[in-house]
DNA sequence: GAAGATTGAAGACTCAATCTTA
DNA sequence: TAAGATTGAGTCTTCAATCTTC
């Protein structure tokens, strides 16, 4: 796209010119990308308060839920940071700031001393289970009851074969790509 | 899910205890939750590094974008903040930080005086333009080069009916639901 | 009184540097 | 030397209060 409307700041040629070059930020696939985005943070929006009401922040609910699917409710703070979207540093703080609301504790790792395990409390342990049944009907009712069983399925499907090219570590900390470990 | 193990804090029984617990986080509409967060996340990250490159973070590029989309290449402070998941404080700084850098300027809206616009300088524009082709790469890259034709359709008309759904206020500033204003 | 926009204060996250252990 | 975790400094964002205009 080459410019040629040197004198777009002069009011009345703007809209014309912008047009020209909307052509270029108009790709549908940035619409697409913009469409993932919108929908995410929608959903984040309709279940803040819930969270909200129960004290929680997003990021730290996330860590919660995974703790809570971890063999014996803990993971090591390197493992979180992978799993997470957030830095070792960031995880750093945010544990701290669970552990200050006794939600967990950190704990020693008996085979490598320099490594710590965020684990669950069991005030941590009723907090998950006081959230989640409103934050599942939430779930529900802004995701996946809006759609057919099998426009469902074929949204899923699509969602974690992204995934799984998109973000490879995932899945750090647990044995097996779903969890698996858990239940031996 | 009654809790009957009061001696969870002793290690050896830990981990039957968490497993007990573990079925309620285990939700499958969690995991869908789970699915567009890590997917969203993981696109941006991989988007993270080019955007830097020309020194425009995830938040300013929306905005930048969604300014060359708009006739006029300019959008009001309140309507940037409707179309973006940032409060109108955030906009505000955000745009101060474009205006800094000089990609777009402050103008009076002339028919309410409480009004400003958010208007692209040509930097600004050229910033787009120059960004723009290696962002719509990595999309293709990691969004849309990896779906069927077919599954692709399907994943965005599933996606466009969840934005509508959950983000009404989407299109504020814009005409109608899909920009067909800005090329009238 | 309400809406558009900005500001001060405070919280959350990152980067780079640091400390401890492997 | 490298990996796990933390800390200080700086940036980005929000909330509540404020100012201007409707």
């Amino acid at each position: 796209v080459t410019r040629n409307a040197p004198a777009r700041e002069t009011a009345p040629t703007g809209v014309a010119a912008a047009d020209a070059h909307a052509e270029l930020a108009a790709d549908s696939r940035i619409t697409a990308m913009g469409l993932v985005s919108e929908v995410y943070n929608g959903l984040v929006a309709k279940t803040l308060p819930q969270l909200a009401e129960h004290g929680v922040a997003p990021a730290e609910f996330e860590v919660l839920l995974r703790l809570s699917r971890s063999a014996g409710g803990r993971l090591r703070m390197s493992d979180l940071a992978a799993q997470t979207s957030l830095t070792s540093s960031g995880i750093t703080r945010l544990v701290d700031r669970l552990e200050r609301g006794g939600l967990l504790r950190r704990t020693a790792c008996p085979s490598d001393r320099r490594g710590l395990f965020a684990e669950l409390t069991d005030t941590g342990w009723e907090r998950i289970e006081a959230v989640v049944p409103g934050h599942v009907e939430l779930i529900d009712q802004w995701l996946i009851g809006l759609l057919e069983p099998g426009e469902r399925e074929q949204f899923l499907a699509t969602l974690r074969k992204l995934r799984d090219i998109v973000r490879p570590g995932a899945t750090a900390g647990a044995a097996g790509p779903t969890d698996a470990a858990a239940h031996g």
